[in-house]
DNA sequence: GGAAGAGTAGACAGATCTGTATAGTTGGAT
DNA sequence: ATCCAACTATACAGATCTGTCTACTCTTCC
């Protein structure tokens, strides 16, 4: 069992605080002693923490699609397909609910960043990604339409639940839009 | 016409700078500067910079209300209570779109804080209101397990839409949500 | 055995942060 | 006229921030 590289100790490190204190808030300093690491390790890494911030981003939305992917394995109808996706949103809330959970990771670090930013970009099409997953599934069901139409009412209801979830610290929201998009999905 | 209290262009920098560039990444020295006045006023009228944060977040939830209020003028059915609801956050996507829309402000803030902090907390009850409101309309015309369901539901579409559409630097996803709880209120 | 690559430890530069101290100015109200 | 409250201007303390530099230590592989 050989230990773990600097760099992946350093995004773990990362995850950890920028998800529970936020990213500007969140010292490089803070998190080459949380990881254990030296300094330089951050720096010949990663180059600067802008690129950290960027490789923590990635990281997260790859976490969402292993975690899709686990929930998707024997899904046979539509309605399975949606509520995988719905299933790893609620995944996604018990990982981070260990030390507190604060909502959608990638979303709160969009709300640090300014207008144009890249990492702004990058949760903008992680989210229209997920409309699309949707889309996908309610396609094998329904005309093109009401799949578009369908995709985008069901993740805002999936995104809303997940923002007041994450204000309340409970799950409980998420669990009430599981139900009530398997009911819009029913009535399709 | 008399200079504005030092107090008051504090907020008004401060309304700016926060949205704008978030919380963590604005310094007092900067709202200071914009504001036009001594950085003593600040301390002065305000203690620290968390309590400014504080008034802010008040300031924008007392925004928020007023814009209901001129909406509300003259709705009478229970669609109409509902939709000054929505029109009010699409007039609040307007007003921030000068300088970059970027969503809603008290989620964006709260998106800052860590997981116990009063403002967070102030932010939850503000989305609690917001649904509470909605109920209020829902419950002219439905029962009340029907008001209750359709008001959670409706203010998670609302939500997760002004999520979007702040991503997205557009209104479009909220016009959308318009329509489709002009519908979901409809079908009652 | 020796080169190369990854990592370490700690000091350091320079900027920026929040908050304070101090002395002076201004504009009304009484 | 004078007193008071609000406000200004500037300097400063002390902490913390990102990023750099240097010299050293491993491990691995040929």
């Amino acid at each position: 069992m050989t230990k773990a590289s600097a760099r992946s100790r350093l995004l773990a490190a990362a995850r950890e605080k920028f998800y529970a204190d936020g990213i500007a808030a969140t010292g490089v300093d803070g998190i080459v002693e949380s990881a254990g690491v030296a300094k330089m390790s951050l720096y010949n890494n990663f180059g600067s923490k802008a690129e950290l911030v960027v490789a923590y981003l990635e990281a997260r939305h790859q976490e969402w699609l292993d975690l899709y992917s686990a929930r998707l394995e024997g899904a046979e109808t539509s309605l399975d397909g949606v509520l995988a996706v719905v299933d790893a949103y609620i995944d996604d809330a018990h990982a981070a609910h260990a030390r507190g959970f604060r909502g959608c990771g990638l979303l709160n670090a969009a709300a640090e960043l300014p207008a144009g930013d890249p990492g702004r970009r990058l949760v903008a099409k992680h989210k229209a990604d997920v409309e699309e997953l949707i889309r996908g599934h309610l396609s094998r069901m329904a005309g093109e339409k009401a799949s578009r139409d369908g995709a985008e009412e069901i993740s805002f209801v999936l995104e809303g639940a997940m923002a007041r979830a994450g204000l309340e610290g409970s799950d409980r929201r998420l669990r009430t839009a599981r139900e009530i998009i398997a009911r819009i999905v029913g009535h399709l």
